[in-house]
DNA sequence: TAGATTGTTAATCGATTAACAATC
DNA sequence: TAGATTGTTAATCGATTAACAATC
């Protein structure tokens, strides 16, 4: 399997989105130009991504047709076959994740939460049951899960992705501020706010400071 | 102001958390080779990093003290001077982030949430006032926020983004899964849960493949 | 046909890695 | 002193951009 970089993976989703829209408003074909100006990535670019993954080549003059890009791009993405994951940590955020709509129509289900939180364990949560966390050995492999999305605060997270990889988790999407440290053949997917927020700042002193 | 790139930024805070710990664990010094071995970055780019923020050179067969360390880092990520935000979008991901106890010690404070729903107008979360979005314009400037987290729904999120522009917002942290479209001084960090699942998705794919 | 857009090949750019002398 | 770690300079690598011929 080609490996494809990791920014180039992320303007996968941003792409389908705008096809998406697109074709509600009624367009049949797009072009890179016209893609350039909306999205403010490059042509060149545009056309490189959309070919390494397109089986058939763009029409000059003309584009690509909108419904087999979106649908190339579903493939690609794993959006058309469902993966499944179990998410662990049911405070603010896990619950914000656990009744997300959105994670249903690009492939990734959610099908149970645990937490060590007797006061939340039993609860139904975006329809999930949370079960107690010493049960995730048993119900991970069972639920053949190959996801766990560790939400829980980074003091916990080690232990929490500790035991995860025990059970057999093969990937972790990580929301907690911390490095998590794995095996080699375990893939670690970090969503931090405190790097996020880095960027942020940073730009923001650079425009302020043009002042 | 000196800019750095993205990836370099983001790796910052991923220090700076790691030394605290360091801290707790009663450590004085860290070297390089140290911090490569538990995050996984390579000692070069390490020194290449600690070097960029710091005034004072590290110490041979030593390494750089903690405490120095930590107050560098957070004087350079701004968490010592407080940056004010505001909120929109008070759905399930606006909740966790209304009440999400990090910001505060990230130098970020949020001092107020809109949104368009009756039901959640005028309730307090985390602490912060619901107002009606159309009172953004309004306030945004009162405040003296610099920072709008858009926190809406895909559909809403451009006309969103417009008003916060509007109404003064210099930076926008986008978490809706759309790229948003601003003019030059305007700064937009996107945290795009569908483009980091991607991520995660693909090298899953990879690692489940080579079985 | 003319012109816009395509795909390919080469050039540029920037970040990461490697090599190594300096130093506590 | 010896050895670990530093900072600097050069080499490598990969991604993005530019140039341009091909084509509908």
């Amino acid at each position: 399997m080609k490996a494809f970089s990791k920014n180039q993976l992320q303007r996968y989703p941003v792409y389908l989105k705008f096809f998406k829209t697109l074709i509600e408003e009624g367009k049949k074909d797009v072009s890179s130009p016209y893609i350039a100006k909306a999205l403010g990535y490059s042509e060149e670019q545009i056309r490189k991504d959309l070919q390494a993954v397109s089986s058939e080549p763009g029409v000059p003059k003309k584009g690509r047709d909108l419904y087999r890009l979106v649908e190339t791009l579903e493939q690609f993405l794993g959006y058309r076959d469902s993966t499944t994951a179990v998410l662990i940590g049911a405070g603010h955020l896990g619950r914000a994740l656990l009744n997300y709509p959105n994670f249903e129509e690009m492939g990734l289900s959610i099908v149970a939460a645990f937490d060590v939180d007797d006061k939340v364990i039993g609860e139904k949560i975006g329809g999930k049951d949370v079960f107690p966390l010493d049960r995730l050995p048993n119900l991970l492999p069972r639920l053949n899960a190959h996801i766990a999305i560790v939400c829980v605060p980074g003091s916990a997270a080690q232990e929490v992705a500790d035991l995860a990889v025990e059970s057999g988790a093969r990937a972790l999407w990580n929301f907690a501020p911390v490095h998590l440290s794995v095996p080699d053949d375990v893939v670690v997917e970090n969503v931090n706010l405190a790097s996020s927020l880095a960027v942020l700042s940073h730009r923001l002193n650079i425009e302020l400071s043009k002042e």
